[in-house]
DNA sequence: TTTAAAATTTAGGCAAACCTAAATTTTAAA
DNA sequence: TTTAAAATTTAGGTTTGCCTAAATTTTAAA
């Protein structure tokens, strides 16, 4: 079946709310994310639902069904698979490649999917961390914790973020804080949450508890 | 100024057809090229003409402004650049890219076109031997002829092709024949016009009038 | 030069996606 | 439990880009 590029839009938001499908969206929070009306999301919601893509309950909101998830996932892996190849390829960092992606990932052809995912060897990452669903929408199993909620004195390899704001990722840039860094936590400060933190085993630096919840580790 | 994927496929339908913006297109062909009614061309052409991007008169047709040309040059610059890049990076043959090509000729990304442009080695034709235009609108100067009117004996080397059909690339594929390939016209039939040729300096056979008029040549 | 064919435009409509304003329904506070 | 606030839907419109059918204009044949 095609879809649109408004409805991959649709379904692409409504699966970063549902918070992998277990809790629905409902239609002010994809009104809030997709800045549109929610008189225009009560009419694509109705057309979702009719087209099978979506199931969709008026208290509740909206969950993706089978179909409307690979639609979703595929549409990411595009997305990310895209913001990889910008960076590995055209010398993009990793602040320019979202709203190009945003394009590309509506570009219809298996084989173009294919061959890039080739060409990038594969990865299971995006350049901010990001999960690439594999051809059949699966994510890579990881379970990375936020750095506000891990242990002093450990060393944590910086895998993910939660703020994906120019701001933000220019920020950790200015520490030449990147994905594959490592963090250790030296310090707690229980006045404001705020932690003393060792970057890349060299830079001694205090972040807000805003920034750690931000930071997603493993160890 | 913002154009949308409908006008720039116009634009470029008028480029197309108005050879290097010397012969007005008119409606019909127009239409024709674009698979389009002619009625709704005529609302179109309006349209493009109040904003400046065409001069459209209603007998002799449409012709690009200075700001139409650069709009449409830069759409082909980037379907002839993404072509490339499709052939030289991932594995696609030169019959398989021109569709991918229409979708990703609409991205909108200075940043996209220069590095690519930078990562392919700034090429001059694209797999078809098309020319690109430069940054700037302009196309490489260089004046093939089409092997039909070349001359007996002299060896050629091929440089483009009048016809993009699949079907003809996928005959010259057969005759292992591409761009940069070498032909030779050995003879002619006066009967029906069609040529004797070798090819690559090893394999010879006749081709008819209508593919050798397809096939363009220089010395 | 008349007349018929061809090309083009006008008129009236439709579908996709969006909007504002005005209901209506849900949720939550009192 | 009533009532007010918040969320959602309905109603009525707009824009873009397309279509068909019916003029109208151009071109070309007779
Ligand atoms: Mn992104
Ligand atoms: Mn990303
Ligand atoms: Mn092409
Ligand atoms: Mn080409």
């Amino acid at each position: 079946m095609h879809t649109s590029v408004t409805e991959e839009n649709y379904l692409k938001a409504i699966f970063a709310l549902s918070n992998g499908n277990l809790q629905a969206a409902n239609n002010q929070q994809i009104a809030d994310k997709l800045s549109i009306n929610p008189a225009s999301v009560s009419d694509m919601l109705r057309k979702l639902s009719e087209r099978g893509l979506i199931a969709y309950h008026r208290k509740t909101g909206a969950l993706l069904s089978e179909e409307g998830m690979q639609v979703a996932a595929k549409t990411i892996r595009k997305h990310r698979l895209w913001e990889t190849f910008l960076v590995q390829q055209l010398n993009f960092t990793w602040d320019e490649v979202h709203e190009v992606a945003e394009q590309l990932e509506h570009i219809d052809s298996e084989k173009l999917i294919q061959e890039m995912d080739k060409l990038l060897g594969y990865p299971k990452f995006d350049p901010h961390g990001d999960p690439i669903p594999d051809g059949n929408g699966q994510l890579p199993k990881y379970h990375p914790i936020a750095l506000s909620n891990a242990g002093i004195q450990k060393i944590y390899i910086l895998c993910g973020i939660t703020n994906h704001s120019s701001a933000f990722l220019q920020f950790l840039d200015t520490f030449s804080l990147g994905i594959g860094s490592t963090v250790q936590i030296t310090g707690f400060q229980p006045f404001d949450r705020s932690m003393s933190v060792l970057l890349n085993q060299t830079t001694s630096t205090v972040f807000s508890f805003t920034v750690c919840s931000n930071l997603l580790v493993m160890q």
